[in-house]
RNA sequence: GGGGUGGUAGCUCAAUUGGUUAGAGUACCGGCUUGUCACGCCGGUGGUUGCGGGUUCGAUUCCCGUCCGCCUCGCCA
């Protein structure tokens, strides 16, 4: 078997006269008759071209190099030299090609369903992709996208090795605490009739080993949950997970804003500033949203005192309305002409839009080149027309935009809303990194058909250190000590101080409905942990494939996972899940409810 | 669970109002071609139009059901 002297991205000018052996796939063959043929060969490190002459090659290379196809697995041995025809200055290794001596085929590709091409790939299904995943991984941007997260993984073992964290495994196999998302199940076989859960996070176990002492944990995990995924969601996901003892929610920002920020640095050369903290009651009033992308402009105004002047049924509607302690509102959008004209068909649109999130629709009215409100709500909004546009700092040319309901569902209505005007008028600014803190969440969200509140970001995160008498006067309104990081409006990032006493923990249990026992089954061997001697804690956890794909430029989540699943949970090249047999099932003490599909 | 969208040659796509033998590019096969580089030229193989049913003289096209991919709402403590 030929061993490769250099790869196929190395050989350069300095390199000719040498005799090199290259191993790789056949990217593309170019037979040029009787005897000249040109091959690019391929490997993870680039092309390099190999040429076959009829002058310097015996009849057998030439006939193997002719018999080649596009993706064979080969060797080539010969004389590396400057070409002999004109560079190729696309190619890095241009200059230069490969004599061919010898030809050793190590394997012939048969029947390609796709070719390795970035050329068409991105045209192709991505059905087809994922079943022959080997074949689409074999692409060059693909293979950066893997090489891309492996410096990703590396740089952050390196970060928080250097800052003292201990990388510890969590288990797989735990116990199912149906609060939150749905959980995969994995019957036991030694305990008859009892189940396993995948973990979704190792909220648990990581603060277990603050009580144990470690005082700062990371791992690199894969969470489980079973859930519908999207664009940039899978079941099966990874997380760079860590816990602190001993701090407030400013030491773990800033060492996570320091991880980041040397993030970017290493891998694109980026310095990013200071991560600003925004709280989240203004994220939702400003941005409609608690990952606000703050990338343009288009902000949320309330109008809600104005709106009630302007004898508009739709808005006394709204405004009439009240929920948990906040009164209904009306939330306008002013689109600058600056920023391009929005179109009757897309101002048209955008009601059904809105439906989508539960608002009635959109009024519309526009300020004419002579100052006069036009078109939609014109009339009700000219008789407090001078009042209006002070608030809104509203110009000649300019849309507004504005949605009435419940406080919930406006801001998010109106969020969306700015996000689908921003997008119709290319009004995202590309290039920029907007990271962001958004912090005193609230602790709790009051679920109407449960008649209890539940937490809203996890029943274990503490409320703010002045926060604590609220949670028996008025749960409503205490706020947490959580804290996510977002990047261009993406949630990349999730956190909080814990609770580290077991009376306020047992308070909160029952705040969300848990009794004693409850708690004490699902949750006894955290009580019990906090009390003997639990440290102050708090953590966070990065979606390390969001991070990924930042980097890398995608909105698809899918290609920064090397095995990703479809939306319906499937692999398509494994083809699973699948069928199992009752033998199986007899040992795990599990019976079928439903009948065993056919064979495909 | 809901909404949207797509499925035609190995791959990417086309096919008029429901009408002849379902076409093109690429891949593959054969021939030609000594400086190409997404080589070029000539010829060829290749189809259960996702699957099942219905309407019709006739269905890729219309209807019903179903499977699969993607986007999305719910969901994602």
């Amino acid at each position: 078997m030929l061993k490769r002297t250099h790869t196929c991205g190395e050989p350069r000018a300095t390199h000719a006269g040498n005799t090199v052996t290259l191993c790789g796939w056949v990217n593309t063959y170019r037979d040029q008759g009787k005897g000249l043929v040109f091959l690019d060969l391929r490997d993870r490190d680039g092309l390099c071209q190999v040429v076959c002459d009829l002058e310097d090659a015996p009849p057998h290379v030439v006939a193997a190099a002719r018999s080649l196809r596009r993706e064979d697995c080969i060797a080539v041995k010969g004389l590396l030299r400057k070409r002999a025809g004109d560079p190729n200055l696309k190619l890095a290794t241009g200059e230069v090609e490969l004599l061919a001596a010898e030809i050793e085929v190590f394997n012939k590709a048969i029947d390609l369903p796709i070719l390795p091409d970035d050329h068409d790939a991105p045209k192709i299904n991505e059905e087809i992709r994922l079943k022959y995943r080997y074949l689409d991984l074999r692409r060059p941007s693909m293979q950066k996208i893997l090489r891309e997260r492996h410096r990703v993984l590396q740089y952050t073992r390196q970060y928080f090795s250097s800052q003292r964290f201990t990388e510890i495994e969590t288990p797989l196999l735990i116990k199912s605490t149906p609060e939150g998302a749905r959980d995969f199940l994995v019957p036991s076989r030694l305990h008859p009739g009892d189940w396993y859960a995948l973990p979704q996070s190792p909220q648990l176990f990581k603060q277990i080993l603050m009580v144990a002492g470690c005082e700062r944990y990371f791992q690199i995990c894969r969470c489980l949950r079973d859930e519908d995924p999207r664009a940039d969601r899978q079941a099966e996901f990874s997380q760079i997970d860590l816990e602190l003892s001993f701090v407030d929610r400013s030491d773990v920002m800033d060492v996570m804003s320091g991880f980041v920020q040397g993030l970017w640095k290493e891998m694109l050369g980026v310095d990013v500033p200071t991560i600003i903290r925004m709280t989240w009651i203004d994220a939702m009033n400003r941005f409609g949203s608690d990952k606000p992308d703050t990338r343009f402009g288009l902000e949320l105004h309330d109008i809600s005192a104005l709106a009630g002047k302007c004898g508009f049924k739709v808005f006394d509607e709204a405004l009439a309305k009240s929920r948990l302690g906040k009164s209904g509102c009306v939330k306008a959008i002013v689109v600058p002409a600056s920023m391009g004209q929005l179109t009757r068909k897309m101002t048209d649109s955008y009601a059904e839009f809105v439906k989508t999130f539960k608002a009635g629709g959109v009024a519309v009215t526009k300020i004419s080149a002579t100052g006069t409100f036009e078109t939609g709500i014109a009339k009700f909004v000219e008789p407090i027309a001078a009042e209006f546009k002070a608030a809104l700092n509203a110009q000649p040319g300019d849309t507004i935009l504005m949605v009435a309901d419940h406080w919930e569902i406006a801001v998010k209505a109106a969020g969306e809303l700015r996000l689908k005007v921003a997008d119709d008028l290319k009004a995202v600014p590309a290039g920029m990194w907007n990271f962001l803190w958004v912090i005193d969440f609230p602790m709790f969200d009051f679920d109407e058909e449960g008649n209890r509140w539940v937490a809203m970001h996890h029943p274990f995160t503490s409320p703010n250190p002045d926060q604590f008498d609220l949670l028996e006067s008025d749960p409503g309104a205490c706020v947490s000590a959580g804290y996510d990081m977002v990047l261009n409006g993406s949630e990349i990032a999730g956190g909080s101080i814990r609770i580290h006493r077991t009376d306020v923990q047992e308070k909160v249990f029952k705040l969300i409905g848990l009794t004693q026992e409850d708690a004490d089954r699902k949750f006894g061997f955290l009580l019990s942990a906090l009390r003997h001697g639990a440290p102050p804690h708090g953590g966070m956890a990065f979606g390390l494939d969001r991070l990924v794909m930042h980097l890398c430029g995608t909105n698809n989540i899918r290609d920064v996972i090397a095995f990703p699943k479809t939306q319906s949970g499937g692999d398509l090249m494994i083809d699973a899940p699948g069928p199992v047999d009752d033998e199986q099932l007899k040992e795990l003490h599990v019976r079928r409810a439903v009948a065993q599909k056919a064979p495909a």
